[in-house]
DNA sequence: CTGAAAGCGCTTACAG
DNA sequence: CTGAAAGCGCTTACAG
């Protein structure tokens, strides 16, 4: 049989109404009472109804999810990030409605949408704002609560974890298009090299399509063009993975010759792969919070969410080096 | 404001319990009643919430969803139809619990488990046996009920297609595991081109990772090789992507040259690419049913969903042949 | 700080 | 065939 606040209530000889304030986290609620509370909560391992905390809830929010005209939706950083997201709903018991390009076709009531990688920010904020709908974002943009990774320090740690490995023959493989996250992730690498204490370093930086392919043909094509870099460092995890694959196909060892590091975190793509890794699961969190927030009209915020390098088997010494 | 079944009851002149017996389908509803309250739905443009009924519903049930180990949690073929199985499961208002591979670490009680695309089928039924928690699956299996795109059939349509069109020198790529859904489409595939009414024709059959490097690389290792097939068949669109691509970059023309087909329907992973799309809705809606079926005990049913042939720019006569 | 009670939008026996 | 009423598991003013 399911547990139930009311059989907690009952154990904790209290009301259903003071379990539910502790389960919410009011504070209007004595110390004591919170611990014995807690206590039969966690001993009949108790977990609330999302579904009867919706429906109860007298604010009950939908979310529209307005994703960019050229993202990929099959990318797997769009299906992790997708799965955040509506993890992350579920938990805050919201409904969302994903958001076709012409957003006028929608009859869905909704209370706040939220952006993700949106091209044309300006035009559609100004869309919302006709509509009195409230905005938020994962990206950049001045006047809206945004959640983003920290993609420039993430292209500084990239930068200094290569060289910590005697790396100096540098390359950095991006996409064409001009991302915000792909700018900030070569400014931060090439910035954090440029102020290398003894030389300071630039690296080579090539660019093309964004998916595994786009990262074979620029890694085989820079191989063959005679570029010997030691230490490649990829935009996208994507990439990583094609450049590996390219490096394989010439016979090239990794992490022997050459170290390769990715960005984004997708470490299933490939066994051993090292990446920068984003927080994925904080950046939703924090998205539905802004978007949620938003509604409220709530100030204004802008969070950058740490990233944090996973090592991996495909990072190294530069050959001759030794790591310390 | 939300328009509730009440409000339909009230214009209606009926009670909400006969609104909702419409919103069920039951049968106990006088047709000219249910035509009234439809009228009244319509023209309100009343969506029932699924929370709500949830909630109401006596028996909520939860579904485990138990993916094999091998899968690729990060494809884009695992991705559609992930969202496929989210959406339908919040149609139901159904719960999940995604299962880790040691199920017995679980505590949330499920009522019933889908096994997605599991090698070790039998032994995953045994342990849900074991437990007492009902079984269905996407992929085939005796003694239990299934879905399944028609992977065999698929391999035929592939044939029938390309013979159309005049090619009569076959390539098929395929993954070098022995995947049902790989095996069956090879041999639709196969048999289907066996049985031609002139001369009988056997495809070359290749076999490497199913990726879009996979693909890739079987593609270009083929044509360095010597093959000169001017018709393709790739077991999934990942492979027909990578093959496309490796074409590119041989100088080969599509479909002037080659003509490339590829398996499961998803286009959007390249411009204009043809393939045997998979009704991954339909796969979706079919597996949440089977398993709700499977708590009431309900009679084994195994179901094949039809696939049909999305035209696209990457097909096209056989050089030298005009189409018919 | 806490309890009693109403209510979220539906479904479903129970009567009729 | 249909209505009145209870109930799903919670939250939240309203009193105290």
């Amino acid at each position: 049989m399911k547990i139930t606040i009311g059989e907690i209530a009952n154990q904790a000889g209290v009301s259903t109404g003071t379990v539910s304030r502790v389960i919410n986290g009011k504070p209007t609620v004595a110390s004591e009472t919170r611990a014995t509370v807690l206590a039969v909560m966690k001993k009949l391992g108790y977990e609330p109804d999302p579904v009867a905390r919706e429906l109860s809830r007298r604010t009950k929010h939908t979310l529209g999810i307005w994703v960019g005209a050229g993202e990929n939706r099959l990318s797997p950083y769009f299906n992790v990030i997708w799965r955040a997201l509506m993890r992350e709903m579920q938990l805050h018991a919201t409904q969302f409605v994903e958001l076709p390009v012409d957003i006028t076709q929608v009859r869905r009531r909704m209370d706040a949408v939220l952006l993700f990688h949106c091209a044309d920010i300006d035009q559609r904020l100004d869309t919302l704002w006709r509509r009195g709908v409230p905005g938020a974002l994962i990206g950049h943009h001045p006047g809206v609560s945004c959640v983003a990774p920290d993609d420039m320090g993430g292209g500084r740690m990239a930068a200094a974890k290569l060289l910590s490995l005697g790396h100096r023959d540098l390359l950095h493989l991006t996409v064409s298009d001009e991302h915000q996250w792909a700018v900030d992730r070569a400014a931060g690498f090439a910035a954090s090299l440029a102020e290398g204490s003894s030389a300071s370093l630039a690296p080579v930086i090539l660019r093309g399509g964004g998916s595994v392919l786009g990262g074979y043909r620029l890694m085989r094509d820079a191989w063959q063009q005679g570029h010997r870099p030691t230490g490649i460092f990829c935009a996208t995890d994507e990439m990583a993975v094609g450049a590996l694959g390219a490096l394989a196909d010439l016979g090239v060892s990794v992490p022997g010759q050459v170290s390769v590091l990715g960005f984004d975190g997708l470490v299933d793509l490939y066994p051993g792969l090292a990446s920068v890794a984003q927080d994925i699961p904080a950046i939703a969190q924090e998205a539905v919070t802004l978007a949620l927030g938003a509604i409220e009209r709530e100030v204004v915020r802008h969070v950058v969410v740490p990233v944090q390098i996973i090592e991996g088997t495909t990072l190294g010494p530069a050959p001759g080096k030794r790591p310390h």
